[in-house]
DNA sequence: TCATTTACGAATTATTAATATCGTAACTCG
DNA sequence: CGAGTTACGATATTAATAATTCGTAAATGA
């Protein structure tokens, strides 16, 4: 009714019943904008049914629960962020900067979370503290987007071929963490470019050994 | 009374009169053996008071407010948490395994603290999400460690000597801080002994290059 | 059979009042 | 004056209670 783009809820666990099924579309849509507007805690699953003239037990055939909800909006957002970043590293054909931009964009999407949609930062927050699905998929999905570039930056003979490829790219996963982390983010409460760079650095530095 | 250790509370803020003075040492001893059984939060001024047998505003003449002892208590834990770092550094010459018990090291004083020691881990804990002075002392401490370190491995030409010693070293420290966080600790929950290696490896090639 | 609701118990979350705690100022004692 | 206390207000915390909210089961209609 609002915005004509669809959610994806594949991925999220925590979902029942019809995928596909309109009323599950309604339901995404109508949780994502009172998250955005209210916050998660807030928003009562009342919220959303009477949003779209339901009634509360019938979002079940959809949902395991509040929280299932929570992830497929969570996982959502950061699928957005995922793929921002992805389209920034698509610009480019040098793995050095590639992977300079898998950490900035990362620390600039986070940062842009946090301000413009706070209760959205919530949210996330909350799915890393109690350690959500949407979680391990979204860190999945940094070091996937990682080991291509490594991958690729090997075959180039750009990066060394010496070290083992998985556990470089997932030290260099957990490197990014550093700058999208919902907790840490809130506790810097201020951009953090320069750093950014400089760990990006020493992960760029490693492989060109 | 119990311990024979003194607790230095200099580099902590919000302390206030005689410095050296008997009734400091008092109160420091029996904020720390409270805080370590029951919490902090738990803990009232009165029951460190009555401890050592003072009425509760004469904490004030050496105290500026109750988050001031925390932060002294605080910082001698994470103190204590840096000497045994800088005691393991200093058993080997080799820059390079220098470097890596740092990384190991406060991973494993981490943990230690957070098993061991709850209550403190929750000050601790504390001291990150509101940014006491103690944390901003004690992140200051690792870059020095580090930056000794790197100075001596440039030294002795087995770093390289091309890229800017205080971004660089700054980078490191903060990739230390990926196994040290006590938030990002909790939500671990188990040790990571294996990734803080490999994110060490990343750290000591870039030097090697 | 699929879409949906009503009825309802258990668990969680506001609300509020009572209490405790923090921190200051002024006071006492030797 | 240095060591310490008493008295006290503003703020935070706890406890008890009322009200919501989550989530299930069984029921209703198309």
């Amino acid at each position: 009714m609002d915005q004509e783009i669809t959610i994806d809820a594949s991925g999220a666990s925590g979902q029942r019943g019809p995928t596909d099924h309109k009323r599950r579309q309604q339901i995404l849509q109508a949780a994502a904008e009172h998250f955005r507007l209210y916050g998660y805690r807030k928003t009562t699953l009342a919220d959303i049914a009477k949003a779209i003239n339901l009634s509360t037990p019938y979002l079940y055939k959809f949902f395991d629960s509040k929280q299932a909800i929570g992830e497929a909006i969570c996982s959502h957002c950061l699928g957005a962020v995922l793929s921002e970043v992805e389209e920034s590293v698509a610009a480019t054909n040098s793995p050095v900067e590639k992977l300079r931009r898998v950490f900035v964009g990362l620390e600039q999407q986070g940062w842009r979370v946090l301000n413009e949609e706070p209760k959205m930062h919530d949210l996330v927050c909350a799915s890393f503290e109690e350690g959500w699905g949407s979680v391990g998929w979204f860190k999945e999905g940094i070091f996937e987007m990682i080991r291509k570039i490594v991958v690729q930056g090997r075959e180039s003979s750009e990066f060394e071929r010496k070290t083992p490829l998985e556990e470089t790219c997932r030290a260099i996963a957990r490197m990014t963490e550093l700058f999208f982390h919902p907790t840490l983010l809130r506790q810097a409460g201020k951009s953090q470019k320069e750093e950014t760079l400089a760990v990006a650095n020493v992960a760029i530095r490693s492989l060109t050994a």
